[in-house]
DNA sequence: TCGATATATGAACACATATTCATATTTTCA
DNA sequence: TGAAAATATGAATATGTGTTCATATATCGA
C-alpha cells in the first residue's frame, strides 16, 4: 500500500468534498468538454453568475480549475487530467450500481 | 461520453461527498485491508465507538459498507472492490500534486 | 474618459452535518 | 433470567457551507 499518514488522509477528504456539490460537479463535467467562460457556465447550467464565481473560486483554490484571460472573459478549464478521470471512475460506480438494481 | 443526466450527477456528488469527511475516509482505509468490528475501528482510529456507529451508518446506508453479524459483534467490510478503487484514484491525485511541489 | 460588459467578492441567511452525551437495543453466557 | 458486552440511536450543540443580494473590480470600445 501506499504511504498513508493522517494529514494525507485528511487532504483527501478535503479533496473528494470538493465533488461532494452538485453545482460544482455539473461545473466540473462541462469543462471535461472543453474551456467555458464564466457567463456561458452560468447560462449552460441555468444558474446565477455569482453561484457559479463562487464555485469556481472554491474549485481554483483546490486546483481543480485554471483560469485564463481572454479580453474581459476568463476561461476556466481543468487543471490536469486525473480530475476527469475521477470523475468518470465514480460515475462508472453510480451506473454499475443503477444497472444493478 | 456516458449517459449523464441532472439526476445522476446530483447521485455521483452525493457519492463523492461520502468520502469528504476525515472519519470516513480513515474507515474506508481501514477496511481496504480487512473486515472490522465497530469497536476495533474506534480502537485502532481513537475515535468514540458512538462516532464509528454514526459514519458506519452513513456508509452503509450510501452502500459503502456492509455489515455482518458475529456473536454480538459486526463486523463491516467495503460493499465493492470500486469503493477501494475510487479511493486509490484520489490518493495518487493527491501524491501526484504533493510531489509536485 | 465614460459607459457597458464580465467577473469577483463580501455579508447575511438558511440549512446541513459531525460530534458529544446519554440511553436504548441486541446478543451471549453464567 | 439477569448481567455484561457490543452496537445503535436520539437529541442537542457547534460549526461548516451554499446561495442570495448588493456591490466592487477589471477590461474593452466609442
Amino acid at each position: 500500500m501506499q504511504n498513508v499518514n493522517l494529514d494525507t488522509l485528511f487532504e483527501l477528504s478535503e479533496f473528494f468534498r470538493i465533488f461532494g456539490d452538485t453545482t460544482r460537479i455539473r461545473i466540473i463535467q462541462l469543462l471535461m468538454e472543453h474551456d467555458v467562460s464564466v457567463n456561458d457556465i452560468a447560462d449552460m447550467l441555468g444558474l446565477e453568475q455569482s453561484v457559479v464565481s463562487h464555485q469556481l473560486r472554491i474549485l481554483r483554490t483546490a486546483n481543480l480549475v485554471k483560469p485564463r484571460r481572454e479580453g474581459r472573459k476568463m476561461f476556466y478549464a481543468l487543471d490536469d487530467e486525473h480530475i476527469g478521470e475521477i470523475f468518470n471512475t465514480g460515475l462508472t460506480h453510480i451506473l454499475h450500481k443503477k444497472k444493478g438494481k
